[in-house]
DNA sequence: TTATAATGCAAGCAACCACTTGCAAGGTAG
DNA sequence: CTACCTTGCAAGTGGTTGCTTGCATTATAA
């Protein structure tokens, strides 16, 4: 597919992006991360953009979460611990960095359904489960899209914020919180 | 503080960066938004970085959060929606939007503080809030951290989708998705 | 050995960037 | 009227951007 200097581009070029962000990312710096010469990138892509294009063919640099990565017992604790575990294995502070980073006009066209379509993926996951779960009399809710957005905003929120401040803003780990406010997701707090 | 055309181009400064984001907002396109000629932004402040600088000052474009913002009777639900609607108030998808805008390397410096700043004091409040109610054995949880990252990540999350996705991740509206998380947070779902 | 392909190197391209300057036009205040 | 201040206008600064080109070097394979 790629040869190792077009993986070397690539790579170097997504890392860039994670720092700076794709407008301030210069096939300049690309080079010189690669370790090798400006032109070069040009012999091997048409331009900066299909770069950006060929990285996100990579499973490594764009993380394709399918309905079909989630399964389910029927036991809910243990249900929701499993799904937020494939959501976090997929989007890391790495992608979540990335996605941020891939946020440009000239881009906008050409990432924006590949960056909805995982919550979008994740959240219609949680509706159908939480709609399972009602009818088996498992939950009580009136408000099924509300439950699934919450619980998307739950591990959606705790890896941008690792990805934006590391472990400044809190120094719990994933594993961690996962078990923890799942736990609280579905018990409450209330005594 | 600042004369009229100061205004204009404050603003329309922000307007773009929430669009386009830092980087890629030229001075050329500030000028022609806000109707002015290009050189009279330098007439008006030292360069570029300086614009973000002073709309930083302004409360239309800086959401100070502060610890004082928020009071509680002692009331779980009622706290708790009312906590939401303080930080909905102030951190808005426009807000949101800025935020990442503003993501650039040569702000780094700038922006960091003030950015982390939001989540830090909802944060701190709520652990306050939580270990508080805790003493007065109206909440069960063993992990305060957790649970103020988990209601954190959930109002920030959805404020966030919103900012990215519009209506289109789903069309809840703030009061609606505010009413429903607080009362499953604190209920918990499992019958 | 010879042919081919990949890469480095140096130079350079037009376009665009943030930013500057000199001058004229217009409004306002004394 | 005069003096001043603000702004527009047009031109231009040096630096950077993405991208190109011609040529020398190296490694590989026939």
């Amino acid at each position: 597919m790629f040869d190792e200097t077009q993986m070397k581009i690539l790579n170097s070029t997504m890392m860039l992006i994670m720092e700076k962000g794709y407008t301030a990312t210069t096939t300049k710096d690309i080079a010189k991360k690669a370790g090798i010469n400006e032109c070069t990138i040009f012999r091997k892509f048409k331009g900066k953009k299909e770069i950006i294009v060929a990285a996100m063919s990579l499973p490594e640099w764009n993380p394709c979460l399918k309905e079909i990565d989630f399964e389910y017992t029927g036991e809910l604790v243990e249900d929701l611990c499993s799904f937020a575990e494939v959501y976090s294995k997929k989007v890391t502070p790495k992608m979540v960095k990335i996605s941020l980073g891939l946020r440009s006009p000239d881009l906008y066209e050409i990432t924006k359904d590949g960056i909805r379509e995982i919550p979008d993926t994740f959240k219609k996951v949680l509706v159908q489960y939480f709609t399972e779960m009602q009818k088996q009399n498992k939950i009580h809710t009136d408000d099924i899209e509300s439950l699934a957005v919450a619980f998307l905003a739950i591990n959606f929120g705790y890896v941008f914020f690792k990805a934006s401040f590391g472990d400044e803003l809190t120094e719990l780990q994933t594993k961690e919180y996962m078990e923890s406010s799942v736990r609280h997701f579905v018990n409450g707090i209330c005594k």
